[in-house]
RNA sequence: GCCCCUAUCGUCUAGAGGACCAGGACGCAGCCCUUUCAAGGCUAAAACUGGGGUUCGAAUCCCCAUAGGGGCACCA
């Protein structure tokens, strides 16, 4: 299965953090470069000078590495087809941009941004389409020679054809044609000496050898632009593959993260890698949860693990169709993990997101209330309400009227404690099987339901309408606090 | 406005002409278990956007309509 030509890259641009849509794109292509055991390739686009925001690069890198996406090429590691930022390689950029001007493909452009916003105006008024007028495509030879002479700024466009149509093939969809007189002119190398995203990702992808581009959806349109790129520059294209766009739960656009990033119930749904981070999700969740979002396991099969994806990923089973992110199966998928987890590895995730909170944290502690939380949270910060109680500095005992359950009175409470202090007192073990096989009779003595006498004493030892069970929970309370604590029960009542 | 893509339960999806009165999962509802809350088990409701073709036969192929989405920068 093992193909060495298969070289995917995945290309984001620096300007800030990592989007789980562009996760989902790295995530696919890394897949398939695994399944076929070619190269994976980071590459950064940092061609934008106003939009680069600093340190991206390095919330990029944290984030593959957090879901454990290796990179066999890109920042960080190296490679043979570097340098991969491409802010570095802008005179392989320049040389060929001026090599389309020298082949009669590609042309100066004096327009200013002026002349640029006053034509998109006019068009816009005129309800025409927007796009360049190849104003400078035609400029005489002695036009020109003026221009030069007055050393004005200029970039490159490109001279697309302006007949016939341009046909592209992607794996997901078939051929796809382009009428040419729809595309545009487009600017090759920016006046800073920059290239636009299309000339240096032909360029790069060229020289990278890059044999497949997964990429959003968005770019469909911008494919017959880099058909006619590679056409003009006499080289192959690589295969191409538009992986569909992720929806906002609203069902309203793209994934974003303004506007429509809530649920209808009116949750935030996170949207950025660290949103996930912090919202207490673990990667082996986020990255099983991600590849059922157009992709599918087959076999009825929803929970899977990397290894097994790795094996069966191919591009036959992605489904071309738009999805609206479905984020409460990832709540779901990540309690299956959460259930599933080593409890020292719990107990890892789970100490600082109790410290965050203000706990302290006894590390024994932790561990003996693990099995307790695991099937009850869906995400970490849930193990807050549920467990924090266990690591209070201070106990606080629940006021009076809670202690009082339903159809009882405080007398009736108070005796039901006393008699329960009393046999739990006397125990010589103090397991939770010994308190249950002693205080079950105890409630059936007293005419009380099982929850009834339950719940006065867990409200008097976790203060908690809501708790693990009782008595795995008082076993880690400790023998001796569980009992004052029920003692300051009494005395309340 | 123009161009392009897509279309199965509320949502994520299975389905590549007969094996489909359409399967799985999440969510939702009910029941069981149960000391609260979960987890777990069981059951239920829930979909092939519409219309034309092609075919002995269409969720699957073609066309049109409709709807949703994407794109039309010296941003990627």
């Amino acid at each position: 299965m093992s193909d060495n030509r298969v070289r995917v890259r995945f290309a984001p641009s620096p300007t800030g953090p990592l989007h789980i849509g562009g996760v989902r794109t790295a995530l696919f292509n890394w897949l398939f470069a695994r399944h076929h055991g070619g190269a994976f390739i980071l590459r950064i686009e940092d061609t934008d000078q106003k939009r680069y925001v600093a340190d991206s690069i390095q919330l990029i890198t944290e984030g593959l590495r957090w879901l454990g996406m290796d990179w066999d090429e890109g920042p960080e590691v190296g490679g043979e087809y570097g340098p991969y930022i491409q802010s570095e390689r802008l005179e392989l950029y320049q040389k060929w941009a001026n090599w389309l001007v020298e082949q009669g493909r590609a042309y100066r452009c004096y327009c200013t941004e002026e002349r640029l916003d006053a034509l998109r105006e006019q068009q816009k008024a005129a309800k025409q389409d927007p796009g360049y007028d190849r104003h400078c495509r035609t400029l005489s030879a002695d036009e020109r020679a003026q221009n030069e002479a007055e050393g004005k700024p200029y970039v490159i466009r490109f001279m697309m054809p302006t007949e016939g149509s341009t046909t592209v093939n992607d794996l997901l969809r078939g051929d796809i044609s382009f009428d040419n007189k729809q595309l545009q002119d487009l600017v090759l190398l920016k006046t800073d000496g920059y290239p636009t995203y299309h000339l240096a990702n032909v360029v790069d992808d060229h020289f990278m050898e890059i044999s497949h581009i997964m990429r959003a959806e968005e770019w469909i349109p911008s494919a017959p632009i880099h058909k006619n790129l590679y056409d003009a520059f006499g080289w192959d294209m690589p295969q191409l593959a538009h992986l569909p766009v992720i929806l906002n739960p609203s069902g309203k656009g793209k994934l974003s993260k303004r506007s429509a990033g809530f649920t209808e119930g009116g949750r935030k749904v996170p949207v950025l890698l660290y949103e996930f981070l912090d919202g207490g999700y673990v990667p082996e969740a986020i990255v099983n949860f991600l590849t059922n979002v157009g992709w599918s396991f087959g076999e009825d099969r929803e929970v899977f693990t990397v290894q097994e994806t790795i094996e069966r990923f191919d591009l036959s089973r992605v489904n071309p169709a738009g999805s609206i992110f479905p984020i409460e199966k990832l709540d779901w998928l990540n309690g299956v993990y959460l259930r599933e987890m080593d409890d020292h590895k719990l107990a890892a995730l789970l100490r600082p997101v109790f410290e965050k909170a203000g706990y302290e944290v006894n590390l024994d502690v932790l561990l003996q209330v693990i099995p307790l939380l695991k099937p009850r949270i869906k995400t970490l910060p849930e193990a807050i309400p549920m467990g924090g109680f266990f690591f209070a500095e201070e106990f606080k005992p629940a006021p009076k009227e809670e202690l009082i359950q339903k159809k009882m009175d405080a007398a009736g409470t108070k005796a039901a404690l006393e008699r329960a202090y009393a046999l739990l007192n006397a125990l010589t073990e103090w397991s939770h099987a010994a308190m249950e096989g002693a205080l079950r009779p105890l409630a059936e003595e007293l005419g009380l339901s099982a929850g009834q006498l339950f719940g006065a004493l867990r409200m008097a030892t976790t203060a908690q309408q809501v708790s693990p069970p009782l008595f795995e929970s008082m076993e880690v309370i400790g023998r001796a606090e569980s009992l004052r604590r029920i003692q300051l029960a009494i005395a309340s009542l």
